[in-house]
RNA sequence: GGCCAGGUAGCUCAGUUGGUAGAGCAGCGGAUUGAAAAUCCGCGUGUCGGUGGUUCGAUUCCGCCCCUGGCCA
């Protein structure tokens, strides 16, 4: 019998970090971050990364493993989590994945088809031919080599359409036929809650208090740094985080303060607007509204139910 | 107190030579397979400040009132 994973998750603010925490105190847990930003180093304040405290506490994976100049993956994350998955086990500590970043948590729980990784240089190519033709070219490109791919994505999701054709220039195959195999994946069930603080206008107020919190506790300051190292650049995943973007964009004298504080809070209200839509459209995940009474200690008694027989 | 400019969607504003109105942002819903805190798609009824008048019909024209900003006393 082995150890199981628990999993928590919630739109940003919800307090994970906070539960995970609590739940340390009462059981061996090791904790794997789920956060595509947290995995950075030097971005601490606008991530709201978990204070050295709270490190020192309780084992924390996945957190500083990167420079900011590098690039992270779902597949990567996957590949990360299931080898951290049984070395915590290895150690008799129980495992508990916390954070946000749903397509993450999806990539893990139900697997990845085997599609090559990105490749920078097949993505300039296409770049290049996108600042020449346009993107709509591109996509009736893609509609002549992946028919079903075309279909389903949008002639104007850049993104997407670059992917598609990057995965047929690497592999010859169609993105849409590499899909369809059966991924691997976690090969077992893992219990996962989301933490949904109800109403929705609550979950605002508490973005809007803990983004002026960032402010106060000098996350200009820590984007200031990032922007002096001279290296990074605007469009580099790590600087299109929510906060750091706005902030990154005021530093360079093209808004005011106050715009880009707004804009930071309003992006962190469509992140937790995304990630709930991510919730709401899986069903084996159990909703948990933090702020209701007793909520934790409920939470903690599900926790006690799926680790028992397994703890000595 | 007088003069001028404004009061239109949650915010900033456009517009209607009189036939009850539309953009951006915000918000809401959705998609999501190695950039995902990314990327993309869809959703626009609001006493057009109030009140009288003219008119078949007023948010639009006229009168009065209220509010905001500026200038003059």
């Amino acid at each position: 019998m082995t150890i199981p994973v628990l999993i928590l998750t919630g739109p940003t603010g919800s307090g994970k970090s906070d539960w995970a925490m609590r739940l340390s105190r009462q059981w061996p847990v090791e904790i794997i971050s789920v956060d595509s930003a947290q995995v950075f180093r030097g971005m601490d304040i606008g991530t709201a990364k978990p204070d050295q405290a709270a490190r020192a506490a309780v084992a924390h994976h996945l957190l500083d493993i990167l420079d900011p100049a590098q690039t992270y993956s779902a597949g990567q994350f996957a590949q990360d989590a299931v080898a951290l998955i049984s070395q915590i086990r290895a150690r008799r500590h129980i495992p508990l994945l916390v954070g946000g970043t749903l397509l993450y948590l999806r990539a893990l729980r139900q697997g990845l088809a085997p599609l090559p990784r990105a490749s920078l240089e097949h993505r300039q190519s296409i770049d290049a031919a996108a600042a020449r033709q346009g993107w709509p070219a591109l996509h009736a490109q893609l509609a002549r080599l992946d028919p079903q791919a075309a279909g389903r994505i949008h002639p104007n999701d850049a993104q997407r359409i670059q992917r598609a054709l990057e995965v047929c220039q690497l592999t010859g195959q169609t993105l849409s036929g590499l899909q369809a195999q059966r991924p691997a994946a976690l090969q077992e069930p893992a219990p996962i809650w989301a933490l949904v603080p109800q109403p929705r206008a609550i979950l605002h107020e508490r973005i809007a208090a803990r983004f002026n919190q960032m402010m106060a506790q000098g996350f200009l300051d820590e984007v200031r740094a990032l922007q002096g190292r001279g290296d990074l650049r605007a469009d580099h995943p790590s600087m299109r985080a929510v906060g750091y973007r706005q902030l990154w964009q005021y530093c360079n004298g093209h808004s005011t303060l106050a715009a880009a504080v707004d804009g930071g809070v309003a992006a962190t209200r469509q992140l937790a607007k995304r990630q709930l839509t991510w919730l709401r459209g899986d069903d084996s995940i159990r909703v948990v509204d933090p702020l209701a009474p007793g909520a934790f200690e409920s939470w903690s008694l599900e926790v006690g139910v799926a680790l028992s027989g397994f703890i000595c």
